[in-house]
DNA sequence: TTATTCTTGATAGTAAAACTATCATTTGTT
DNA sequence: AACAAATGATAGTTTTACTATCAAGAATAA
């Protein structure tokens, strides 16, 4: 006996629902590991169906190519932000001490989940701070958009937006704020250890309490209201 | 008689300087233009090969492959860039006037200059919104970056960040407001057009005149010191 | 229980991508 | 005119990104 949280996501992001069975939830756990491990660009299916012992016309069946899996696995990302953002913040009045909560969550993505046991969390945030970009940044944008891919960011971004204006109704920026939030924990966690000369933030180990902190400082400067919170 | 600028870059990006051979110019004019057209992805040496009238190998003797092509062009951006502020920003006195030099600069990159005829400054500008985070986001940022594969990157945000210091001493976060404005320039460039409910800008048509205010609202905002400049 | 269907594995095959090698021209230099 | 350097032409290799076919096993329904 267990909970099982089940993520929903957008049918069309797979040709079979990988949630549905255990070689569906191997390629999802194993493709995370593989592409953190070798990087997006030297990924394929071949190598994926050779570390689960399975084929490549096996996973074919599941994603319909690499990009749509990446696709999938940044969808499931947002959703589980977002379900942890709900979570954490249930209950809590202040929208301020609600922004700070998200904050955190966006910086350290947050320990494993024994609730879901076929994705390593603090792999996946490896992998969306190296790779998730990639999930938008292609020809195929428009079109995959308008096929509400990416409908679990816009989410994300109306959710943490909302909170911004409840802070500060007047605030004139409340959606890209949120978005550059969520960009910037990433992009910063990264530029601290592979080009820290873009930041100015240090991370040791997996400890990204200075992201926090300056995302912190950055909203609340932003927002313009000082931070009863604390 | 013409005025030429050269812009010189790590030496280990190509094999042969492009810049030096009319050969070499087309690969990077027709590169630029073929890139943007469609996308990073699709893109590969035979079809630019096809475009320019070449073959294959030779454009090979120019360049490793299409990765070092992209951060070659994307390390001339940086250094245009550069360039474009020490120009526009010489014998200005007031750090924050030059601040809101340099952000016009990044969300407009600016018109084509004349004295570089082999780069289509618009289409770069387009192509490093759409491609440009791809240079650094591989496995091999390491071992490139310590070849100096970044360095462009580095000093402009090294640049921009000095600057901001002179505004106000004390800001805590020089760099990474740096390279987060870059890189807040390119993303809510392609959010609106592309993702619009990440941001909340609008561009009409090349006109990024929205993303530039918001630059600036950020900006002085963070830095804490009211725009004397206007 | 058998029959049926659904899933996976095994194998093979194709087209394109990502190169490398070789040699013949052309072009530019001394 | 002689030489070197750059380019073009051609061909070949390995890997990637698929698609197709068929057989074996598991699950389910009659």
């Amino acid at each position: 006996m267990s909970i099982e949280i089940k993520i929903r996501l957008n049918n069309n992001l797979y040709l079979r629902d990988p949630q549905e069975t255990t070689l569906g939830q191997r390629i999802i756990k194993d493709g995370i590991i593989l592409i953190d491990e070798i990087g997006l660009e030297q990924f394929n299916f071949k190598k994926l169906a050779k570390k689960i012992g399975s084929t490549e016309a096996s996973i074919y069946r599941y994603f319909e190519n690499k990009h749509i899996l990446l696709i999938y696995l940044v969808s499931w990302y947002w959703e589980w932000i977002s379900y942890l953002i709900d979570m954490r913040t249930m209950n809590i009045e202040s929208a301020e001490k609600r922004l700070k909560i998200i904050i955190k969550i966006l910086a350290h993505a947050s320990k494993n989940d024994p609730a879901i046991n076929y994705v390593d969390q603090d792999i996946l945030h490896r992998l969306i701070i190296a790779e998730g970009t990639k999930a938008y940044h292609t020809k195929a944008v428009d079109s995959e958009n308008q096929k509400g891919f990416f409908l679990n960011y816009n989410q994300l971004t109306d959710k943490i937006g909302k909170i911004i204006l409840e802070i500060n109704p007047h605030f004139a920026y409340p959606n890209a704020l949120a978005s550059n939030l969520f960009e910037m924990a990433n992009n910063h966690c990264y530029f601290a250890q592979h080009l820290p000369r873009l930041t100015d933030v240090q991370v040791e180990g997996d400890n990204f309490g200075e992201v926090e902190k300056m995302l912190c400082y950055f909203a609340f400067t932003l927002i313009g209201k000082v931070n009863e919170a604390e």
